[in-house]
DNA sequence: TGAACAAATGAACAGATTATCATGTGAACA
DNA sequence: TGTTCACATGATAATCTGTTCATTTGTTCA
């Protein structure tokens, strides 16, 4: 049987591929996914996630702006503070992915 | 229980962060999405894939060199074309999740 | 109310990314 | 051997992205 006779996903359409890559440019940067791995742990405030990563408010509150955009992350306000937490299971399933493949590179 | 306590996935350190960044750096990109899921349904040479996106052959095979690198394709030579397949079954996987999320988030 | 604090926003600049165009490389075969 | 074909590569220009800095919004509480 060759291999890539049978697709295991069906064919997407032009605009779903264009979605699709949209979310993964949003996982495609190294802030996004130290943010998203820190909300992996526990949820926060955004002065908290400024200090965990050592970056200005602004440059936390701007990525997390489209990482709300994308869904990825739900906000809840707490007196004068906003927490931020992951959105679903979607974003542990996603990264987990990726560091299996990531960890199989590795193995070789 | 806090939703937000156990987590599912192991912490990771700053470089595997960084690299899995880089992972979805690749797959955040239009065309690169594109080439993937021509890949997905059948391999093919660079001259096809060009063929089937409407693009030059030379911004495919710039694209390819980026695949190439993140393991994500792998190439056979065949007479004078060379052929592209996927490298293995993560880049369905993970194109999968990518499709839920994005289902799921329209389905709101 | 208004002072203090947390977060969001807008403009602007630097660095990264992508398609194009021109050219280089290497395998196949007459 | 040398021409041809398929693909790779390098430089460039246009576009996109992310951080910074300055400012604004909106909530709390004295």
């Amino acid at each position: 049987m060759h291999e890539n006779d049978f697709p295991a996903l069906p064919a997407a359409d032009e605009e779903t591929l264009c979605d699709l890559a949209d979310l993964f440019k949003i996982f495609g940067d190294t802030t996004r996914i130290r943010i998203l791995h820190t909300l992996m742990q526990s949820s926060r405030c955004v002065g908290e996630i400024a200090g965990v990563l050592g970056m200005t408010q602004s440059a936390i509150s701007h990525q997390l702006r489209l990482l709300k955009n994308a869904n990825l992350v739900a906000t809840a306000r707490e007196g004068k503070t906003i927490r931020y937490s992951l959105a679903d299971d979607h974003v542990r399933t996603i990264v987990g992915q990726g560091l299996d493949h990531i960890s199989e590179k590795a193995r070789r």
